[in-house]
DNA sequence: ACGACAGACTT
DNA sequence: AAGTACATGAAG
């Protein structure tokens, strides 16, 4: 509690995200840097996350919008169940499907699953994927174009109706009530700029981020007909579940963000994909603990750079047929079959760009034109025939796959963005780091040997 | 495992 | 006067 004062008092930065200070008098709770005057100690209360504030009946501050702030979620501990669930809410699981599809998905009950978030959150799940949906909502209504109506579908409402409800109950406003207040409050020229049909959005992230070392990763993979990488940005296709689109996202370091342009063709996944997003250039996590763990180690430690990330592909086909395309061979012979592939299999999306092929592309093809050995192209196939039965879960049983080794199974989960803990402990260029610099305990680094492996890689 | 109830959701 | 966009009550 103390530490809270302090830290709102001096509007710290570090602090942001960590925890949310809600004001009795005004019934509004705010981020720990709000430039809002202080509010006297007596009248506050601090809440951890902001979902709590809002169930003891707060408001989001207008000023700070805490829905913007870097995410965190470190009051969760190592609840690795709940966290699942989470995050498949905030890629809006539960927008079309009932709660005990999403129960059945995880292999639980819907009584656990309640009962979890009950325990944890105090809040039920469709309570929390509610609260998810208004956060997203109010920051489209504040940073994009979009109409109310849009607004109301690309947060994962399915009728107006709800969402004017669920929104007024929340946030105490109307959204157009909002949306008018904020053009007076601090209008944000830049975004007034009308960009054709594409959606702006920022995204922050809690600092460091190591900028030039993730462009420097996504470049060397770089895939013309399907990603642009420049100096401060990085350009791909996506596929979503039906939609499809593209992004830019331009890093902006002094404000810790990035700027995101971004088209698609179904409005109601937008939600999914922007944290997908967030996913692929690794904004969620947090460094400063990563690292703090990681520097335990003294001989890994000369090896950390501040603020690295890992960079995700798309999604665990990607990752998949790029670590099958890989197998045996340089990161740049990989680059040729994987492009390849594209040229011959992507659906077009405009004149610039393709689309990443789907499993069942992939199925449909004899795959001729790849020059390899007749047994990974017999992988590959095997592997998008179980992407397709399994809807990408249950990684783990891809290791039963003729052709699928360890090396592959932990590199898709590095490359996925999904698991912080990966550790391809066969990796050609682990082993030479390993030698090079002496390490003998790589479990110490666990539960973020992911990002250890990073740090291997870039230390050769 | 069950029923009552609250409240989520639709029109 | 008709059409569009948003908000909300009533009922199941």
């Amino acid at each position: 509690m103390k530490h809270y004062q302090t830290a709102r008092k001096a509007r710290d930065v570090r602090y942001d995200g960590k925890f949310f200070v809600a004001v009795k008098t005004t019934k509004i709770y705010c981020r720990p840097v709000c430039p809002a005057p202080s509010p006297k100690e007596s009248n506050v209360s601090y809440y951890s996350s902001a979902i709590q504030a809002e169930r003891a009946g707060y408001r989001p501050c207008l000023r700070c919008r805490p829905e913007s702030a870097p995410y965190s979620a470190a009051w969760l501990g190592n609840q690795a169940l709940l966290r699942k669930a989470m995050n498949k809410i905030e890629a809006g699981e539960l927008n079309q499907r009932k709660l005990p599809q999403l129960a059945e998905s995880m292999g639980i009950s819907d009584r656990y699953l309640r009962k979890l978030f009950q325990q944890h959150l105090g809040v039920s799940p469709i309570h929390y994927a509610n609260h998810v949906r208004l956060m997203f909502a109010k920051q489209l209504l504040h940073e994009s174009e979009l109409s109310i109506t849009q607004v109301a579908f690309s947060s994962g409402f399915n009728s107006l109706r709800r969402f004017n409800d669920a929104f007024k109950q929340t946030m105490r406003m109307s959204p157009s009530a909002l949306r008018h207040k904020l053009n007076n409050l601090a209008v944000d020229k830049d975004n007034k700029i009308a960009q054709h049909n594409a959606i702006r959005l920022k995204l922050n992230y809690r600092p460091p981020y190591n900028w030039p070392m993730m462009q420097n990763f996504l470049q060397q993979r770089e895939i013309n007909c399907i990603e642009n990488i420049t100096r401060d940005s990085y350009q791909r296709t996506f596929r979503y579940k039906q939609a499809t689109g593209q992004f830019k996202a331009t890093h902006i370091p002094t404000k810790h963000q990035f700027q995101i342009e971004l088209e698609i063709d179904n409005l109601i996944h937008l939600m999914a994909v922007t944290n997908k997003i967030r996913q692929v250039l690794d904004l969620n996590s947090d460094l400063n603990v990563i690292e703090k763990h990681l520097t335990k180690d003294i001989k890994l430690k000369p090896l950390i750079k501040q603020g690295l990330r890992l960079p995700a592909c798309w999604d665990a086909f990607e990752a998949g047929v790029k670590a099958i395309l890989g197998q045996q061979v340089s990161v740049k012979a990989a680059y040729g079959h994987t492009s390849q592939l594209i040229e011959e299999l992507g659906s077009t999306l405009n004149d610039n760009f393709k689309l990443f092929p789907t499993a069942q592309q992939v199925m449909a093809s004899e795959l001729d034109f790849l020059r390899m050995p007749q047994s990974r192209k017999q992988t590959l196939k095997n592997f998008a025939q179980w992407y397709i039965n399994n809807q990408g879960e249950n990684l783990e049983s891809i290791l039963n796959l003729k052709g699928i080794g360890p090396w592959t199974y932990e590199y898709i989960k590095l490359r996925s963005g999904t698991d912080s803990d990966a550790y391809p402990e066969k990796d050609l260029g682990v082993i030479k780091a390993l030698e090079k610099y002496q390490l003998s305990d790589p479990q110490q680094w666990s539960p973020w040997r992911s990002y250890a492996t990073l740090h291997l890689w870039n230390s050769i």
